[in-house]
DNA sequence: ACAAATATAATAGTAATACTATTAATATAA
DNA sequence: TTATATTAATAGTATTACTATTATATTTGT
């Protein structure tokens, strides 16, 4: 995956100017991962983030509307990477097991490693998926946006997936059930595993979120 | 359960003075579980809820810190009351696999009727703990909070559950992920089947939500 | 029954947030 | 070079999440 030249594109639906197209584009998207990730989403304001790029508030507002819509911006951003890992890892493998292992890994790992796609760096967008993504589906106007398209690319991996499963076993019930849980569930473990670890069975140096939802996932579908 | 005279007792650190001691305390709590439904927790506001009930803000503020104290009580709230549930519902029965049964359900199923635990509305409360609980611990104050024990309930519930499952296999390895996993993913699944279906396979008529976890965690666990 | 204590309502005020609007300066492209 | 677009700077607004103060009820102890 290195050296390979792709660039992922995000739907203009996202973005009221598209960050890609210029130097304050890329520290808005850059700096804003750091620093969603420092303060926490709530504390995170266009103000700190304008004064830290050295540019200002108004500036970063022409870039997006809002700061929940750079949210899922950055939502989107790392699905359209996840679904990159996902195709380009599955590709020429007949074995539909090997493939579901193969998905099931990419979703539930912890990225350690900053694949550099230029200015974005996934293990912190990573860590931000895992506390603060759920704040950009909950909320009132979940519907609307839904409508407008924001979530396709998160229900294309679901939906990838979860054929994945229907190859496995075209009989079983919930496929995307399955896939959903296994998804959200792995970041809420993640999450649970350093703030309230009584809730998990995660311990030092074993990736056992990976080898829970590998095991959940396979038992579920036999 | 029905006519049971059991209340629902709740720690004081999480209210500054009990609501349960007085009819202004009953009120807010009422109301702010049928306003953050309407508005959403983002759009609640405690002038609002003083307005509506014919009071004010500032003697809101005298019950609760903050809107985020108020969220963790009735989430608190919430917890206390399926725990409630959970033991009653367990008492006297001898097999674990049947424990683990009724308890996978009390935790999945959605809530329809109002148990009418004096002024809170069970129903609605489902509802927010569905669509706004996550808001309550993804917070940069998690670990802070935690330590004051406001997650304590919460924490207990899956305790309980995970030990139905030590009974079933005393080897599995994971009881409380996969505890944790069921019962927020379950909450999950109701709020996409209502606002992303592509994410489920949920089906009108059917619970399938319960059918899932329930066959996910014994196929897990065999 | 009365004073003291307590609870509540009403009002005002503050710093910060999440924006919008306007103008000025700067870079780029025709 | 001029026109165009981009950005920075500044100012302003309604609202939020809270704090503080005082006046008025209500409850409680004696």
């Amino acid at each position: 995956m290195k050296n390979l030249q792709v660039n992922i594109v995000i739907s203009p639906e996202l973005y009221s100017k598209n960050p890609e197209s210029s130097e304050l584009g890329h520290k808005i998207v850059s700096k804003s991962i750091e620093m969603i990730n420092e303060l926490g989403f709530e504390d995170f304001t266009f103000k700190k983030l304008g004064t830290s790029i050295g540019s200002n508030e108004s500036s970063v507002y022409r870039y997006f509307d809002s700061k929940h819509a750079l949210l899922v911006y950055l939502t989107d951003w790392y699905w359209s990477w996840i679904e990159y890992k996902l195709v380009f890892s599955t590709l020429n493998i007949v074995s539909s097991t090997e493939k579901l292992e193969k998905a099931i890994a990419i979703l539930t790992q912890e990225v350690i490693e900053d694949n550099s796609f230029s200015y974005i760096n996934e293990v912190l967008l990573n860590k931000i998926i895992v506390s603060e993504s759920s704040k950009a589906y909950h909320t009132k106007a979940i519907d609307k946006e839904n409508e407008k398209g924001y979530y396709t690319t998160y229900k294309r991996v679901v939906q990838r997936v979860s054929e994945f499963v229907q190859e496995i076993n075209p009989t079983y019930e919930f496929p995307h059930m399955l896939i959903s849980t296994a998804i959200e569930g792995a970041h809420q473990q993640r999450y649970f595993s350093e703030h309230l670890p009584s809730l998990t069975d995660v311990e030092k140096g074993k990736d056992n979120v990976v080898r829970f939802y590998m095991d959940l996932v396979f038992k579920t579908i036999a």
